[in-house]
DNA sequence: TTGCTTATTGGTCGCACACTCAATAGCATC
DNA sequence: GATGCTATTGAGTGTGCGACCAATAAGCAA
């Protein structure tokens, strides 16, 4: 990749070719931020000339709403697979939350909190993201409806909780920019017990991390108190 | 002001030149975001050439820092007096509250969030946004340490309690730039919920706004329910 | 193979920015 | 009133940005 010698152009199919461009900027937004999607940058990734990106963008502030658009849509569904076979609503959250701590987790935050300062200029952008904020709120209120119906969460108003439970989340998140640890467990598992009390679920219910994905599982040795 | 024919040099004393500096960019940051602060803007609103802002910053970003601590510092010392002679812990609380929502709390949260984004690339910004994090974080801490000595607040851990309270704020701040309005109540108050909750006070302890700027008191009719 | 559509290029323009520095002129001091 | 210090100016440099557009060539269809 990135041979700069290169002179032979290659022809693609204009869907293809826009999709790609969304992902490099995507990846760029979430590496290294959503100001740094520019014309020259992503079309020098991609090996080709920065009036290409402006042909399938007239705006680059169009490329930078679908950038992000795409970029918090991916995470999501990372976060929260709108289908999740097999797996009950507390097991689910309980992943969730498992997988909203960590450095993973803080280039997610750092996203948000770039596109939530952005939007103030951007009214493009601004759109974009209250539509992920819809689509985030949205899922996670599924989530506990359905957890309320199937008996496992009890709570008078499933969507007032979920706005909690993302405020926290936010609130939590604020801070990926600058100190990302020593902070005292009754903050970092706030969202936790937040939701535990909410949803009328034992003390512990959500805490242990019920993961699929067992890879990053090493190190917490905390894992052992059954409490 | 900003009368743009006049020739004439006004040559001030360096101390007060600097500090008139400061609070005009502190100023912009406020109204419009610190990377509004720019030296042909700064300069203009002076009356004054970009050269000289560069003259007192040789380099923009310390500006930008300075300008941040100081509108930090003056914003918390609005919201959270050092020094309440005659109000009791719970009161200065609930002023404190009272304070936090709003519209003209949502410039600072704006401001909150401009910065902690920024300081992703600015490192002297960064050093400034974990300072006044610490002026924030000691002056409310200070404030239950005082309510717990004085046998009003009742918690186990008053430092666990401030840090709690400040992400839940932050969390509602974080949307400052888009949805402002139509958030349900138990949304809008989850600070005071928290806090009356971790600090063992009656509900509603902390909730009329007892405040001793009643001009913006109209409006929440809500004040009539004594629960 | 030929021709045509259009994806792609290369170059340019104007703008806004921070930064530099010699020249200038307030203003306090003598 | 003359002098010296230095706050302030004016002019210029270089960089990176988005936007624009005529020229070019890739690849499909005839």
């Amino acid at each position: 990749m990135s041979s700069r010698v290169q002179r032979k152009r290659i022809r693609k199919d204009p869907a293809a070719r826009r999709a790609e461009i969304v992902d490099a900027a995507a990846a760029v937004a979430l590496a290294e931020g959503l100001e740094c999607i520019t014309l020259r940058r992503i079309g020098e990734d991609l090996d080709v000339r920065p009036g290409l990106i402006s042909h399938y963008f007239p705006s680059a502030e169009e490329l930078v709403a679908e950038a992000f658009g795409t970029a918090a849509r991916n995470e999501l569904d990372g976060l929260l697979p709108a289908a999740a076979p097999g797996r009950r609503p507390t097991e689910r959250l309980a992943r969730f939350f498992a997988h909203t701590t960590g450095e993973a987790y803080d280039a997610i935050s750092r996203l948000w909190i770039n596109a939530r300062h952005l939007s103030r200029y951007r009214p493009l952008l601004r759109d974009r993201v209250a539509e992920q904020e819809g689509a985030w709120r949205g899922r996670l209120a599924a989530l506990l409806h359905e957890g309320v119906a199937d008996g496992e969460f009890r709570t008078a108003d499933p969507d007032v909780t979920t706005i909690q439970i993302l405020v926290v989340l936010d609130g939590l998140g604020a801070h990926a920019n600058t100190d990302t640890g020593n902070r005292p467990t009754a903050v970092t598992r706030m969202a936790i017990t937040l939701a535990e009390r909410e949803l009328a679920l034992p003390a512990g219910a959500l805490a242990p991390p019920v993961d699929d994905a067992p890879e990053d599982a090493a190190g917490d040795g905390a894992a052992t108190d059954g409490a």
